[in-house]
DNA sequence: TATCTAACTTGTAATGGTTACAAATATGTA
DNA sequence: TACATATTTGTAACCATTACAAGTTAGATA
């Protein structure tokens, strides 16, 4: 059993019952959610939750490194507890993110895992030639 | 010279004007622009030029194979004319994002065509193993 | 050439995820 | 308890994109 409270204070944030039960949330399914998915969920058992505060948590948590933004093949920005490098699969049927765990090397191969491999997105981001120094 | 008229008849689009300018600049500017980018290059030669036109012009070139949408890191969709597969590279200093030819092992490296790499993001696509058959 | 029809373009309004902002509330300390 | 600060809330704004209906164009036909 995490004590997320510890954890939060441990990264410099104040956990509030708020950020603790996102964070719970979060580490307890490990479904890619969006902020309105991670809203939908809480606002029964917090009913005076505002989907603000949870736009403003996920953006803490994860400037502090306890959570990872995804940018994945649509414009919402999806959330994860998960912080090891790894690569997502998106069916396209049922629309369920696989985490993949495999190394790099896998992007030659059209099955990974068992799944069918139909495109493959690969974005890298840094400092460029003109840019560095 | 490139016929854009009769490239757009191959893949069953009609050539109106407006196809075939949005066409060429997708072309001759390798810059991979938002729909929005497209659109104020080219309201400046066609002033009664609508964004729903650019957009829907878009939407077609990308069903037809004519150009690639790629979901990047930020949430706008950007377009290019290049359909062959690579690795694009974003800097975080000018925004630029430049096309990487080398084939995917390259993804090991912290450095690739004199880009400083300081972020991978990978992301597969197609049926998972729950949905094939 | 004139007419017709379907395709294409345009402009405006609506959508949906996200952010800005100010007021209200809660928390920790003196 | 009282105060200062941090946090939460609710509303409005933002912006890329899409829906939709009306206007325009262009190719086919007579
Ligand atoms: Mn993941
Ligand atoms: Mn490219
Ligand atoms: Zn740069
Ligand atoms: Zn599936």
């Amino acid at each position: 059993m995490i004590d997320f409270k510890e954890l939060l204070k441990e990264h410099g944030i104040a956990p509030s019952i708020q950020r603790i039960k996102i964070l719970e949330f979060l580490e307890k399914n490990r479904i890619h959610p969006t902020a309105d998915m991670v809203y939908q969920a809480l606002v029964q058992e917090i009913p005076t939750l505002s989907k603000t505060t949870v736009y403003n948590t996920l953006k803490a948590f994860t400037e502090k490194g306890v959570l990872v933004a995804l940018s994945l093949f649509e414009n919402e920005v999806r959330y994860e507890y998960n912080t090891e490098p790894h690569i997502h699969f998106k069916c396209i049927k049922c629309g369920k993110i696989y985490d993949i765990s495999k190394a790099f090397e896998c992007l030659n191969n059209k099955e990974i895992e068992g799944h069918k491999v139909l495109e493959h997105h690969v974005n890298l981001k840094g400092i460029c030639k003109n840019c560095r120094d």
